[in-house]
DNA sequence: CTTGAAGCTACAGTTGCTGTAGCTCTTATA
DNA sequence: TATAAGAGCTACAGCAACTGTAGCTTCAAG
């Protein structure tokens, strides 16, 4: 029988977000002492290892929510579990691209900075009167997307 | 003089999300017309575009904060403006190794599910059993950082 | 003068937690 | 067995950076 603090400990949560997984229905209610607190199982530890492990690769809760439903359905349900994980693969590679012309123009702009010693910095130019910036707004394109 | 949805349309803005810069502070209090709507000036539509540029890069709004209070002291600022531009490119150069080290994770995980047909799925598995997450939560590392 | 689009305020909701206040419980030691 | 530290409890507020809703008012074209 584990407390909710060695669960916290072996893997890397906090105390309040193992609460706070059992608010939304992420995490089972757990058994209880008789004075409240809560005891967990090993079962109970698999289940948070996998939905931190799931979080660090960047899945949304509710992808794990998911993922787990699907893992109490194991017929049928490889090709259901690949296809979250292929959306998830999606995700991760536009962040990335969208992050390298991010990198690309940041580096742009820093070296311009440089370059211009004395004068008024560039920087601030450039983040006035970039091109794209006061047109062609209409294609929704990545702006939604977390960066 | 332009309405909020002119100042919207032409920077790609939501009509909200203008209201919410002005009460945060961020966007000054523009004019009113006697019945009380808003009336911008080219000063406010450029301010606008900066900081939805410097959004698109990535700059928090307390970055973005920063860089409008520096160009407002021309003198001797240019280096700090330089360190914040230093200092965003770092984090997005984080954010880009962080989430190449996932995409690793997930297309091994991915190719681990194809080659194994039909036996249980093994993203499952992957997910439940990865080495390093039920020891060594001591190093903070990368944890608390967005992806 | 009418009508419909656009604007207004105020507030709730989003995601994924984190922090705080003010308690109570457990457990090791004296 | 008493006590005290540390861990746990609930309930709620707050974070970033918006977005959406309800229910109204104003503006501008015809």
């Amino acid at each position: 029988m584990l407390t909710i603090g060695t669960m916290a400990k072996r893997t890397g949560t906090k105390v309040q977000t193992i609460r706070y997984y059992e608010q939304i229905g992420l995490m089972p209610e757990p058994g209880r002492t008789g004075g409240g607190q809560r005891r967990y199982g090993a079962a109970d530890l698999d289940r948070l290892a996998f939905i931190r492990h799931a979080r660090e690769l960047g899945f949304s809760l509710e992808a794990i929510r998911e993922l787990l439903d699907l893992s109490d359905t194991p017929e049928k349900s490889c090709a259901e579990i690949d296809a979250v994980a292929q959306r998830q693969l999606r995700e991760v590679q536009a962040r990335i691209a969208r992050l390298q012309s991010l990198e690309v123009e940041l580096r742009r702009m820093i070296a311009e900075c440089h370059s211009d010693r004395v004068a008024d910095c560039r920087i601030l130019e450039v983040l006035r009167d970039h091109e794209e910036c006061l047109s062609d707004h209409k294609g929704a394109g990545l702006r939604g997307m977390p960066l």
